[in-house]
DNA sequence: GGGACAATTTGCGCTGGCGCAAACTCGGGA
DNA sequence: TCCCGAGTTTGCGCCAGCGCAAATTGTCCC
């Protein structure tokens, strides 16, 4: 077995305060993976055998329902740690977990979560203080369905993602894995006919350019006066 | 200071597992405190200093909106844990928790929680896995947002209602607190009226009895249909 | 017991955004 | 380089559910 060089974590938050042998040690129990593009990393109702911290790459948190609609929970961003049915006492995952581009993650079993967390209480408390950050976040986005219009979500949406996971480049900041309507769709609670529509209006105003499975945002500032129009209340 | 008895909390799941000495031992940093109807044990966006447990009664969780508009997050019933900001590292409260009824509730300051956890292990994996169901119903929430009807979603809310706190009756499940049109629509993301003309017509069909702030349901399994109904997808 | 207020009901008109359908256009693979 | 298919755009009609307003009905307090 190949030994995981502690530089693949070293610079990540999730390890800080630990000292090098820690962050050696830690990576013993794990296995790195490599994932294609449109993958999944783990299926929804699937027993929960490990949790995850994102190397490389972006993924695609996604909740199938019944009849077969999906939403998109979330996304990850390198660095973050996902999949930790195991620390809040679940034994399937709630949703499937899809690479967006090419990953590399890092696993470990879910048996090691108790001992890990003992040894490392850095790493128990932020994974955490990470779990109550999506609550919350969750919570936030039901209070977004239940109060804006879908222009405003979507717009607030796109925001996200570009404070998120944005790159900036000379035109603006672009969300820098493909995104599709679909997509935006799927995260705001809407059709992709009306994210083409809002799309396509923005960009005739000058504030995103987006192409195929791209957007980037050119005017930030005036998408969040979108995003924030009080028209209710 | 009076010293609380174990007996209140010795039934609670929470504290299962424990021997009655730890029971004792956990109580003496409690607090024991009575909240008025519609008085607030927590405020939104201030300082998060204790974490509570509900001895009885039952209380609302809301969040509000800059502008003034009011979600209720989730219903908190006997024996739950509730504003545990604390232990996912936040420090101020995300919501606020207000007492439908008249409740008592115990309190621990915040500090005790890296004790407590430590000293009680089953104290805090109870707790973390009760964060981890309330994260996975939130998304669910979002996903019945995102697919369903404003029937279904109601449905959904008064199934739930009747579930975790509904009270039997020889009329049907009553649910035990006092809940108006307006709460349910903050429940669902629509408004009273909507609400109101749903509960009409779903009393002229004999599936619910409902008073002033009062709704009992009769035919659970003829709401259950209507919750499901497959329509899009 | 009566008044006053809060909660609920119900009618009516309007519209945001969905469903459907068809055209179009990138972008990558052979 | 050309072709194919997924992704995107856009038109059109419709309707679930909202906003507004007014009437009605319980409840609690004095």
């Amino acid at each position: 077995m190949v030994t995981l060089d502690r530089s693949l974590i070293s610079q990540l938050p999730l390890f800080q305060g630990m000292v090098p042998q820690e962050q050696s040690e830690i990576l013993k129990g794990a296995r790195s993976s490599r994932y294609a593009k449109d993958s999944a990393v783990f299926e929804q109702e699937t027993e929960a055998h490990s949790f995850f911290v994102l190397i490389s790459g972006h993924i695609r948190v996604v909740r199938t329902t019944p009849d077969g609609q999906q939403i998109i929970a979330r996304y990850i961003s390198e660095g973050e740690i996902f999949g930790v049915a195991a620390a809040l006492g679940r034994t399937t995952y709630p949703a499937s977990a899809i690479a967006a581009v090419d990953c590399v993650v890092l696993a470990w079993p879910n048996a090691l979560w108790p001992e890990l967390a003992r040894q490392f209480p850095v790493f128990g408390t932020t994974t955490y203080r990470t779990v109550g950050t999506r609550l919350q976040e969750t919570q936030t986005r039901v209070v977004e369905m239940s109060t804006e219009q879908v222009e405003q979500r979507v717009a607030h949406a796109l925001l996200r993602l570009a404070n998120q996971t944005g790159r900036k480049t000379d035109s603006g900041i672009e969300i820098d894995f493909p995104i599709s309507r679909q997509d935006i769709a799927e995260m705001t609670g809407t059709t992709l006919h009306t994210v083409s529509r809002l799309l396509s209006k923005w960009e005739d105003d000058g504030i995103i350019v987006s192409r195929r499975q791209k957007v980037t945002v050119r005017d930030a500032h005036h998408l969040l006066v979108l995003a924030e129009n009080r028209s209710k209340g």
